[in-house]
DNA sequence: ACGAGAACCTGTTTGC
DNA sequence: TGCAAACAGGTTCTCG
């Protein structure tokens, strides 16, 4: 489901609802997700205070009173849900984690395909964590830039689709804003990473930091089951030029080809053959 | 080192 | 209509 403006929109859901509230009960209706829940997951959370809810990458960062930091995954599929405890019939069917507030509010976290995960970590030792050891920079921070790019691609022989899907690469992108972002820049997905320094990353820089930044105003997009926190639906899958567009025109004045797709590394790529190049 | 493919899961859509 | 295959927003592993 969400690459980095779905998870965006995710947090700026949750923290209203979960900021300076005290977590008064903690469900966890199965042992697992993708891995395994830590062990006292549920001992941390209840009567924890949440101080901050935050974003790295695709992972959602709740950070409590006592210093403990749960971390947040969502995988293909995962979503959280906030409505008040006992409104109509819930716990639903995949709903995996349950915190109760303390000010009456009920998050359910949601994950049919559980590709999602939760992990605790000491706030001030979450760079050192796994997940975030390796990971490359913020797209939309002061650390990703084109003079970025030109150095984490020098040489790269793979593919720039599967360079930019590579969290440490750069950190947040996904198969969707991927796909935008190198038809924006003209750059065909099949192009060996190492052709992409210079003139091409002065264009694809600014693109990638475009295409995020309006996915995000639009609250991300909605393909088949992505939410918002309160059930409203992202609406940036309207503003798509060539994901999931196949046989559709181009819609570059002049262009009129058909968007064509092809599997890179088992994952369905969107272009224009005429346009990027 | 690098890329392809599979694996992890369930649900929905597509094709015969 | 029914059933099977293909496909899905992610990550991580193995294999050649």
């Amino acid at each position: 489901m969400p690459e980095l403006p779905e998870v965006e929109t995710v947090c700026r859901g949750l923290a209203p609802a979960m900021v300076g509230k005290r977590i008064t009960k903690v469900d966890l209706r199965r042992k697992d997700l993708r891995f395994p829940f830590p062990k006292g997951l549920r001992a941390t959370l209840t009567g924890a205070t949440v101080s901050n809810i935050r974003r790295r990458a695709k992972y959602i960062l709740a950070d409590l009173e006592h210093g403990d930091t749960l971390i947040v995954h969502l995988g293909m599929t995962g979503c959280f849900t906030v409505d008040p405890i006992g409104s109509a019939q819930n716990p639903m069917k995949h709903d995996h984690v349950v915190f109760d507030l303390d000010d009456g509010t009920r998050i359910r976290f949601n994950d049919p395909r559980r590709f999602g995960l939760m992990d605790l970590s000491r706030t001030d030792n979450l760079a050192q964590h796994a997940f975030f050891e390796h990971l490359g920079p913020e797209p939309l921070g002061n650390g990703f830039s084109s003079a970025y790019l030109d150095e984490a691609l020098a040489g790269r022989r793979t593919p720039i689709k599967s360079a930019l899907l590579d969290q440490t690469t750069v950190a947040g992108l996904g198969n969707i804003y991927v796909c935008e972002a190198l038809y924006r820049a003209r750059i065909s997905p099949r192009r060996s990473a190492a052709t992409i320094p210079g003139q091409r990353s002065k264009r694809l820089a600014p693109v990638i930091r475009d295409v995020l930044t309006e996915a995000i105003e639009a609250g991300g997009s909605t393909l088949r089951d992505y939410a918002h926190t309160d059930g409203e639906l992202g609406y940036f899958q309207h503003a798509f030029s060539v994901y999931d567009r196949e046989g559709d025109r181009c819609l570059t004045p002049l262009c009129n080809a058909q968007i064509k797709r092809i599997v890179q590394s088992g994952r369905s790529t969107f272009f224009c053959s005429n346009c990027q190049r």
